[in-house]
DNA sequence: TCCTTAGCTGCAAATCTTTGCATGAGCGAA
DNA sequence: TTCGCTCATGCAAAGATTTGCAGCTAAGGA
């Protein structure tokens, strides 16, 4: 019950419209486990509502990023995850040579942004970020890539 | 002279082969001053070669790019740009508002990936990180979005 | 309640990037 | 130098995301 009337709250505020369609978009990807593509959001808002549109998931989307309730994260080949920004901001090191993800503590960059904004006034969204690059087996196997 | 063989070189120490394509695209990247697209690329290499393909300008970037000889950068809006990389790192600091481009100094994120790396063993590309957010006057300007 | 206006949506098309495949070009061995 | 193998290329098609547009809808004022 109050977490719908929170979005719909929340969508007013910024000055957009509750629309059906976005409420669902919202509840399908914050009431996601992991991180979502929108791929993956479309088939599932298609379940109450076939009628949906990708186009409008990838705005809807946008918006959401814009508002800072969902992280876009680019995971390599050409395509986007998003996941909802709950309480606990993590991020990702993924290795470029065995295409592992690991986890990046969220202090490392609180601290960057912190000081990012302190120096240049530019509040960064530090919200979920990626870095690529060689975790320490890859780095060990020295030159050997794709 | 000794920058084309020196290309050469690297190209087969890396086990890839000095293609003319290759070394067109390679020297195209090299001697821009700033950021270039693929097509931008690709408009420069057909000056002299009018056969390449785009698929080869993107595939030789991605080699670059894992190379380490070339950085790839997510603009916003769907495109990548590329850049050498030369002795001068860089990052930026683009505004979601405003779309201004800032420029971060390296010394944040090269403090950040040798924390990085002594706690996770990860060796973060640092090469050419796009941070995206606020700038001070939009942050100002509070609630108003694209 | 009805009207007006601005904002959204679905659809179709455009962009940008990636991938599959057959042909062709480099490189080392004989 | 020639042969054979592997890697690269160009082309075409597939994917993923963005954009333009006409019709539809929500929200506020009359």
């Amino acid at each position: 019950m109050p977490c719908e009337e929170q979005m719909v709250q929340m969508l007013k505020e910024y000055g957009h419209r509750p629309t059906p369609q976005r409420l669902m978009i919202l509840s399908a990807v914050r009431h996601s486990e992991d991180h979502v593509t929108a791929a993956e959001v479309l088939e599932q808002v298609k379940e109450s509502y076939s009628f949906i549109d990708l186009s409008t998931v990838y705005r809807t989307l946008d918006m959401l990023k814009q508002m800072r309730l969902v992280s876009e994260t680019n995971m390599g080949s050409g395509t986007y995850a998003y996941e909802w920004l709950g309480q606990d901001r993590h991020h990702h090191l993924i290795c470029n040579g065995c295409e592992r993800v690991a986890l990046l503590e969220d202090g490392f960059l609180r601290a960057l942004g912190e000081n990012v904004s302190r120096t240049y006034g530019f509040e960064a969204d530090m919200n979920h970020i990626v870095f690529f690059g060689r975790c320490r087996e890859c780095a060990a196997g020295a030159v050997e890539r794709s």
